[in-house]
DNA sequence: GAGAATCTGTTGGATAAACGACATTGGAGC
DNA sequence: GCTCCAATGTCGTTTATCCAACAGATTCTC
């Protein structure tokens, strides 16, 4: 993965220990609302020590915002949206790949409340620019990528959370496909 | 469980590490024979370090042991009569998970050998006599359990072994059915 | 049958996890 | 207000796991 080529050779015990406590910790979500959560709570499921989650987290926060990047960055991968470039077609599929991603979060979720959700939404927006600004640098174009990829990745966000959000929604793709070209606009130099 | 009243309180980190090579272990089996699994190949598939592996187990031959053992007493507790006294029906239900174990351990393992067979025997017949010696023992009859606990065992295990060596094997319960007064014809003494 | 490759069982030192304890905080019930 | 209880975050010590390396044994290959 391009903009993660990190923690590759991790020791197996630290691995183990996040992904018990990754494991229990979405166990959890899907059974009652996040700041009914305690670490005790998922130190218990995970059958590790509370000390050592500690070791690992500074709190539940930290917990949630790793929890919520780790997924969102999977499911990119799964698409292999981070080993490709700047297209109209890769655009439509990351802004497919958010809807579903919201979409599932709170279906999955016990108790997925706003304030839940707007703690989530700086990691994954950050996951989005960070993604985009990879793009459009690619492109070598002299243009600066800052602002684009920022009033995209907002854009984007907006879009699935609306879309989340809707009682009656609409069919993904057709919503996806009146929507793509208003976001499109603003990065066509880069094609 | 009365015949097992240890290992309740064990290191988290070891119960984990066992449960990792046990499972592993149980998936090679089912891939490949004994002889041909190596610790190497345990200790990768369980993601553990090698040294690790000879910390909880001497070798390869301990792990089998310590498998079946498991998997066997699991399969006593689970129809409960590791928390019960003899009688006929209770016989009956041993010699029944008996014959289904032995049966369920060739169709799982890739290479169930004859040398496979002759590994477990000894751990599967000791778990048997225990038991049968622990039900004996608590009708507190003053005849020595020794001899008639010896001759179930062994009779129960060829039983076993027969049938599911058997290419046509008849129905479980009639095959129990039938050998089921052999074996108890030495034990109603204590009935 | 020589050499290569693999597996074995073991070691010493580094590091993560377990454990018990502690002071602090915040909420629930009175 | 008050007490009680549960969760938090931290600490020092002990213990299990990791890792790299080793010599010896076994098997493969040419």
């Amino acid at each position: 993965m391009l903009p993660n080529p990190k923690e590759e050779k991790l020791d197996p015990r630290v691995k183990r220990t996040r992904g018990l406590i990754l494991q229990s910790f979405s166990e959890l979500l899907a059974e009652k609302g996040f700041e009914s959560i305690s670490v005790q709570d998922v130190t218990d499921k995970a059958e590790i020590n509370r000390a050592t989650f500690y070791k690992q987290f500074p709190d539940k926060y930290a917990l949630l915002d790793y929890s919520i990047s780790q997924m969102f960055k999977q499911e990119i991968e799964k698409r292999m949206l981070n080993a490709c470039h700047y297209s109209l077609d890769n655009l439509r599929n990351l802004i497919l790949a958010v809807c579903e991603f919201i979409s599932n979060m709170h279906s999955e979720c016990a108790q997925p409340h706003q304030q839940f959700e707007s703690l989530t939404e700086g990691t994954i927006k950050k996951i989005i620019f960070d993604l985009l600004s990879h793009w459009l640098r690619e492109t070598n174009s002299k243009i600066s990528t800052e602002i684009p990829a920022t009033v995209a990745t907002w854009a984007i966000y907006g879009l699935a959370s609306f879309y989340s959000h809707n009682k009656k929604r609409p069919a993904l793709e057709r919503f996806v496909d009146e929507a793509l070209p208003l976001v499109a606009v603003n990065l066509e130099q880069f094609a």
